[in-house]
RNA sequence: CGGGGCGUGGCGCAGUCUGGCUAGCGCGCCUGCUUUGGGAGCAGGAAGUCGUGGGUUCGAAUCCCGCCGCCCCGACCA
């Protein structure tokens, strides 16, 4: 491609707006442009990122058996009404009514599309012997999302490959299960990405276990937490707090006593009115678990994890008490909930670093008020102590001796085990070998594809622009004649150009009438892996200047034979990506 | 949904507090000449409903009220 003939509008300044790096970078690169909030336009640059992205993932999931398919974005709410998940995604879920006739129809524009291929396989699987099976598409989703952000990280409209995995029994959904997360390595592996495994939650979505590959950049959304020695790895909502000490510090017990705290109910507030430290405070949350009231007793520096605290009560649904149930619990308005003298006879369930604070702050169950020198056992009783909260940076690794870490990442992929929600809800069954009518059992596995393509330029980038692996790059090789003017510079460069493209090589020629200096900038700017410097110089001494992206030094290559040696080049990148490997290895 | 910031040629910004002449600057764009290895120089030129609606005023980019859009933090979130 020539680049006079394509359409790059790179940028010199970063745009009104844009704060991380991908999202800068992509803007200035000329890959993207903004619609609206949420919404962008994949210039022609990032489109043949996102496409190469895409077709990663297609080789890889047909190398692991799946079987593409397409389904349309659009579909009848009756469907979601089914599931039940209408409710679940809220506004979140794009819906509409279309004008058909003298009739109505309720449709939806799918998020993700459980329930359309669940009835599909409903409809047209209904024996063993069609199992397993897993199928994919790679389609665009839509979400309402409450705050698009970090450009094209988070967006109402995205491309996503979903795959469902559908067996007869558990063993059968195991299988696939590690058929798609080990497919899912070799994919984020081609992309150059550096990524992590983690266990998960599995969320509204429902079932029993899934991983989420995070790629860890300051910028990311996620939280993960990762133990460098043993290698667990979990998000912040599923990470476990290892074993640790629970004894007291040796502090004699003060009296309880009742301070009046007006109007300071958060625990920065009544820190800072008491000249405590948070450490040293406990707060009460008043929890509903599936409609029943329970106390949580969190340590003030400490956050609560609801999925630990509903499985701590057995229940389905937890969710903080309505402002009514926490004054009718505590007998004081929110803000001053504590375990001292609770109005109401409820649960009492304490993380258990709650154990180790001596004369601590708490709520006084009275408005404007609190306790302090609260201790265990003196002054109230536990029903059970659980680890309820979330995990922190430095906290004890729940599988070795010793810590983990806390990661900020972006998700750029998730496997699930679903079990038989879908299929229960929709009606897919099928009859065993025995002619016994069972449900079928399946899995579901979502990549974001416009993720790998940010997560990459996020994480792999200097300050003069983006740095591609040859494996997502838009183009394998750019070639920079300095002068098109120069005629014999300008034949040397179409000679090349017309040699590495019918060798094969994606190849993109600047041939723009400009200064060195505008072309250099933009070369590094839109970072295409390997770049071809043909210079007036250059040409009479029969030389070209080669340099991949990441190298500081350009290395010379006689021109004759250039082409063939390029090609060579590019054939082992693409094979081995050894040199990118070593690059991003060292830094 | 709570908090903060922003909106002025294609892009980045100044001007707004303290209303006043023809709305400026840099980049980009067009023409010409010179230049040609890291975002060139000179000369000339095109391009702006100052987000939008209303109000105050002799006069509004500037003051007042409403609305819209964009960004960030929080809440929320496969």
């Amino acid at each position: 491609m020539l680049w006079s003939k394509t359409f790059i509008p790179t940028m010199k300044e970063t745009p009104e707006g844009a704060e991380i790096p991908s999202h800068i970078l992509m803007l200035r690169a000329g890959l993207i442009s903004q619609v609206m909030a949420g919404a962008y336009t994949y210039l022609p640059l990032g489109l043949r990122a996102l496409r190469k992205a895409e077709q990663i993932v297609r080789q890889e999931m047909d190398a692991a058996g799946a079987i593409e398919l397409l389904m349309p974005a659009l579909s009848p709410l009756s469907l979601w009404e089914r599931s039940g998940r209408v409710a679940a995604f809220g506004d979140v879920l794009i819906q509409f009514s279309l004008k058909r006739q003298n009739r109505k129809i309720n449709v939806a524009l799918g998020p993700t599309h459980e329930e359309v291929i669940t009835d599909l396989v409903a409809h047209h699987i209904s024996s063993y012997r069609q199992m397993p099976i897993t199928l994919y598409q790679i389609q665009t989703k839509f979400r309402n999302e409450e705050r698009p952000r970090f450009g094209v990280l988070r967006t109402s409209e995205f491309l996503m490959k979903d795959a469902y995995s559908f067996d007869a029994s558990l063993e059968g959904l195991n299988h696939s299960y590690q058929l798609m997360y080990k497919a899912y390595c070799r994919i984020f592996d081609r992309c150059g990405l550096k990524y992590l495994a983690v266990e998960a939650e599995s969320g509204p979505i429902g079932g029993e276990a899934s991983h989420e590959f995070m790629v860890l950049a300051p910028n990311g959304e996620d939280v993960v937490l990762h133990c460098a020695e043993c290698g667990y790895a979990a998000n912040q909502e599923r990470a476990e707090v290892g074993a640790r000490d629970f004894s007291k510090p040796n502090v004699s017990p003060e009296p309880l006593r009742q301070v009046p705290t007006p109007g300071a109910s958060t625990i920065e507030q009544v820190s800072n009115f008491l000249g405590c430290t948070p450490k040293q405070m406990i707060k009460t949350l008043i929890y509903l678990a599936d409609d029943r009231p329970v106390a949580i007793l969190i340590r003030g520096d400490h956050d609560a994890n609801e999925g630990k605290i509903r499985r701590q009560c057995r229940a389905s649904t937890v969710g903080l008490a309505p402002p009514e149930v926490i004054q009718q619990v505590t007998g004081a308005p929110v803000g001053f909930a504590g375990p001292v003298g609770l109005a109401q006879k409820v649960p009492i369930f304490a993380d258990r670093d709650v154990q180790c604070v001596v004369n601590a702050v708490t709520g006084a169950n009275a408005a404007d008020a609190h306790l302090t020198g609260v201790n265990l056992g003196r002054d109230f009783a536990v029903d059970a102590f659980a680890d309820l909260r979330n995990a922190v940076d430095g906290d004890p690794c729940p599988r070795c001796s010793s810590v983990v870490r806390l990661h900020q990442a972006i998700e750029v992929g998730h496997v699930f085990k679903l079990g038989t929600k879908y299929s229960e809800a929709l009606g897919a069954t099928f009859l065993d070998a025995n002619e016994r009518q069972q449900t079928i059992i399946m899995g579901c596995y979502g990549i974001g594809i416009n993720r790998i393509v940010a997560a990459l330029i996020e994480t792999c980038h200097d300050d003069n622009g983006i740095i591609w692996p040859i494996s997502l790059a838009p183009y394998e090789v750019l070639l920079l004649p300095l002068n098109v003017a120069h005629e014999p510079t300008w034949q040397a460069a179409q000679d090349l150009y017309q040699q590495l493209q019918a060798a094969g090589v994606e190849v993109l020629l600047d041939d723009r009438d400009c200064r060195a200096g505008v072309k250099f900038k933009d070369a590094d700017l839109i970072g295409i892996p390997l770049r071809v410097v043909i210079s007036e110089r250059g040409v009479k001494d029969g030389k070209l200047e080669l340099k991949w992206r990441w190298q500081r030094q350009a290395d010379h290559l006689p021109l004759d034979g250039a082409s063939q040696q390029i090609t060579e080049l590019i054939a082992d990148e693409r094979r081995t990506a050894r040199r990118f490997r070593e690059f991003r290895n060292s830094s």
